[in-house]
DNA sequence: CAGTGGTCTAGACCACACG
DNA sequence: GTGTGGTCTAGACCACTGA
């Protein structure tokens, strides 16, 4: 049995097989089902790793979503949401903005103790109490993003977040006025899906994820919260404007 | 034969591997080779294919290398090139002010006819010849960049880029004077690596690179240039202030 | 329970670097 | 030529879903 063609032109298997599976979703009606990973490799003649490394990139565009016992799926083209870097906002608000509907999924608030990293992060001491509301927001029935806030103690308390916290530590704050908020500084990075995070949104480990790492203040320069947010690629848009000799 | 171990603990093989695969990089003297795949898969118990997915995530945080027929190799730990996003900078500059060395590698320049889409893009008719520029940027003997930009016609001819370009388009208009340039429009995308680019920048398809999809303006406010480009993560600090209320 | 996607194995061959 | 990483296969078992 051959095992490997020779790669003549320089185009690997997985970029031609890629190509038919492009042809192959875009004739599928949205929420149609493709055939099973066995049947799709068959009639393709490749195995089943070489087509599932192909799927992994259109479900990281958001083109499909494979689900554990049950298949995998073609979904509708995404409104994307377009948002200037520069505007601290929450994506619930950018979300409902252009009408789009946005929900909580999981959701998981925990004191921890703060080790010596995180303390240095938020500025307090070391085994001092953090809250950390860890959550999934859905935009338009689909898993859209993963939030980590990590708060310093005093700005929130449980009972703040037990009744009508719909996902954004952001809009709280703002909604209760105080403390004021002013900005956040933000780190923006590229990460491949933890396995735990991955599971949560629905998506594959190591697919990729856009990452904005940040810190926000206060009106005083107090820093408050410690933000950690996962973004799937193709449903936000994130722009900023950068100018020349500032 | 056993092909697969039950998942008591929620704690995949991949991860418990990742975590041994951690204390060997750490134990491992920058610049040493690592054993080869099929030892360090049959040393470790599992299978190459598991060992090497393993093995990605450690190559995108830029503490390993694989380079084919030569070996694995572990890299010291590198220094960060910290940027403000509003700021429009060309990486050379930023990586020369903390005296880091920067070359360019592969450099390829070529007419293309703009096809509708570009065309559109560009603001220029269909069928125009634009100017596209490739390029991958080395920074303290790695690859860190591979930057594409695609200039309207006039901007510049061919004899600019054949003596002394050293890879930065933005450094090059800026220093010819003219046009006078003012600020780009960048959008912010993490993006699995294709397999050409890849290639040049020596990892693997599919690794996550942080994309920044520019489009850069002239004091008239005409669109000059098309500007993508990809960063290995953990070479790039990439910051941006977001202000509430803007 | 049957059927789906998720993970892992063993082994083959290809492409590349270096002597 | 020898040895490395790169790709692909066939097939096994695990984990999950829904009837």
């Amino acid at each position: 049995m051959n095992h490997q063609q020779p790669n003549f032109d320089n185009l690997s298997l997985f970029q031609k097989l890629q190509q038919e599976l492009a042809r192959i979703i875009e004739e599928t009606p949205a929420g149609e089902r493709l055939q099973s990973e066995p049947e799709l490799a068959s009639s393709l003649g490749v195995s089943r790793a070489t087509l599932r490394e192909a799927m992994r990139s259109f479900e990281g565009q958001g083109l499909i979503r494979r689900r554990q016992g049950v298949g995998t799926f073609v979904l509708d083209h995404q409104q994307n949401i377009e948002t200037g870097l520069e505007v601290l906002e929450s994506i619930e608000t950018q979300a409902r903005r252009i009408g789009l509907d946005v929900k909580m999924g999981y959701l998981d608030i925990n004191k921890i103790k703060s080790d010596v990293e995180l303390a240095k992060k938020l500025g307090i001491n070391e085994n001092e109490e953090a809250i950390r509301i860890s959550r999934v927001i859905w935009v338009a029935e689909r898993p859209a993003a993963f939030l980590v806030d990590t708060l310093i103690p005093g700005i929130l308390e449980e009972k703040d977040l037990s009744d009508g916290f719909t996902g954004s530590v952001l809009d709280l704050i703002i909604k209760r006025g105080k403390p004021e908020l002013s900005h956040s500084k933000t780190e923006v990075i590229a990460s491949p899906a933890p396995s735990d995070i991955a599971k949560k949104m629905q998506i594959q480990r190591g697919d990729v994820l856009l990452k904005l790492d940040a810190l926000l203040f206060d009106k005083t320069g107090r820093m408050i919260d410690y933000s950690q947010s996962y973004f799937i690629p193709g449903f936000m848009k994130f722009e900023v404007i950068r100018s020349i000799g500032k």
